[in-house]
RNA sequence: GGCGGCGUCGCCAAGUGGUAAGGCAGAGGUCUGCAAAACCUCCACCAUCGGUUCGAAUCCGAUCGCCGCCUCCA
């Protein structure tokens, strides 16, 4: 039975979707204002490798993925650089999608621009108006927080204790409000050059939580069932989320609320300010090849914090490597007509225990401990020639099936040498048939130079990239 | 001030009452012209102190240390 942490209840519980077979889920999406860090691509990966197991356990997804594309920072970065928010925003979107492929996350079903939905949230906010749950003052829209009984059910926060500002993230553009709790639906221009809408709630542009209660409903329905995205959310962008939504609506929002924990870097907050800022570029600069970022940001459940580290990176790397060296090592193994199918069956036990981890609340790091039980008993199978034709089929079919849901080994990938390399290699050959070992040595390092590795074996001279 | 999380082998990281998964790194060995890959063997008194229990990394309390959120950071 698949279960996941909602952090509505704190309790691990039992999945079960609104309709029979299908998902729907909201993952909180970039503000694509810059490039996105490899903080934000933990919590990608994880929506990523959620979406993959759904489909896994047989689920058909729908997953909206909200698109920021006007928030203060944008607002003001335009300003600053004298462009428009379609120049900002574009370019930076399709470095994001960039990044997304090279991590190997899938897209989403639906990745909707805020700008596009202004009359959805203009519309959201007049039913708000007409219930009484909001206000105008001087030009902006609130939200009234005392109007929602439930607020603070998501994050536990009670308002009294809670100390606006404490964290020293005070909205910079003071705003009028009636309460200090209170938060902004519709914001009225306040700085030369600022994008607004007109509309019939006034000039204005929409707050930050709108577009994802407006988008969300629009594409999944008033109510649907996961809503994702990274722990900092939960308050105050998901707390009130879940108010205007319910406020507007009465119905539950989301059902299932799943937030993934922050990274470390080096055991330290991610921060400019202690110069340890990574973009996904930043990396793949120092040539850390990108399963490997993929690998480390899952092999720990999505609900830990991560260490990312150099060390991990490495270990990363070298784990991968591991489980690549073992698919071919299957695919090459020679056939064993009297198999027993002990490896068919080790197989069979992998998918079994990688299901219930991932049923775990999606325990990746089980599930990755299941890929390696059967890595090393089926390794010793392969050198005892015991694998069977059919124990081939059923390990290489149950590596792919899990790795569709880790979307780490590149199983599709080209992995053809050029001539160039074989010559050398048949070179290679040639020189150790004739013991000149000297000279088999020195050709070996020219093919390493070229980023291929060589393997002998009984059955011959081995030869791949990397 | 309020709310919450965490401290497990050199590193990463599972495990939430029955006696420590997995990966990386390391040591020794097999194989090899040498390597590589693979295999075999080895590698943890679970932050500290106290308590509950037949039994605790796991529950309770205290202490120390680290981290997150508290109005626009994933």
């Amino acid at each position: 039975m698949l279960r996941f942490r909602n952090t509505l209840t704190g309790e691990l519980e039992p999945f079960e979707p609104i309709e029979e077979g299908r998902v729907r889920i909201y993952a909180c999406g970039p503000t694509v204002w810059n490039f996105a860090h490899i903080g934000n691509f933990k919590t990608f990966v994880f929506y990523d490798v959620l979406r993959r197991y759904l489909r896994f356990r047989g689920y058909k997804v729908t997953e909206v993925m909200n698109v920021t594309d006007v928030d203060d920072r944008i607002v003001e970065q335009t300003i600053e650089l004298k462009i428009s928010i379609e120049e900002l925003t574009t370019k930076y979107l399709d470095y994001f999608l960039e990044d997304m492929a090279t991590l190997n996350i899938e897209k989403p079903e639906v990745m909707p621009k805020a700008t596009d939905h202004i009359p959805e949230m203009v519309a959201l906010v007049e039913k708000l108006l007409a219930n009484g749950m909001a206000y105008e003052a001087e030009g902006s829209i609130y939200f009234r927080i005392s109007a929602f009984e439930p607020y603070g059910k998501l994050s536990g926060k009670k308002l009294e204790g809670n100390q606006a500002g404490r964290g020293g993230r005070v909205d910079a553009q003071e705003y009028a409000k009636a309460d200090v709790s209170d938060f902004v639906l519709w914001k009225a221009p306040k700085l030369e050059g600022e994008r607004s809408w007109d509309s019939a709630i006034g000039a204005g542009r929409p707050g930050w939580h709108l577009e994802c209660s407006a988008m969300s409903m629009k594409y999944l329905g008033e109510t649907f069932d996961i809503h994702a995205g990274g722990e900092d959310l939960i308050f105050p962008h998901h707390e009130n989320e879940i108010a205007q939504s319910e406020g507007a609506t009465g119905k539950t929002f989301a059902r299932y609320w799943l937030h993934s924990k922050f990274l470390n870097i080096e055991n330290q907050k991610m921060s400019k300010r202690f110069g340890n800022f990574k973009t996904l570029r930043d990396l793949l600069e120092n040539g850390v090849e990108p399963m490997a970022i993929r690998y480390l940001l899952l092999s720990a459940p999505y609900r830990t914090q991560l260490n990312f580290t150099a060390d991990g990176l490495d270990a990363a790397s070298a784990s991968l490597e591991r489980m690549r060296n073992f698919v071919r090592r299957v695919r090459e193994a020679q056939s064993a007509p009297d198999g027993d199918g002990a490896g068919g069956a080790a197989a069979a036990r992998m998918l079994e225990a990688f299901q219930a981890a991932m049923d775990d609340d999606l325990n990746t790091s089980v599930a990755l401990a299941a890929v390696f039980s059967l890595v090393n008993e089926v390794n010793p199978m392969i050198d005892a020639r015991k694998i069977s034709d059919a124990d081939r089929e059923a390990i290489l079919a149950a590596i792919e099936r899990a790795d569709g849901v880790l979307g780490v080994l590149a199983l599709g990938e080209d992995e053809s040498v050029p001539a160039e390399i074989l010559e050398l290699v048949a070179q290679r050959t040639e020189a150790r048939r004739s013991r000149d070992f000297r000279l088999a040595d020195e050709v070996r390092d020219r093919i390493t130079a070229a980023g291929y590795v060589i393997e002998d074996s009984p059955d011959g001279t081995k030869v791949r990239k990397r």
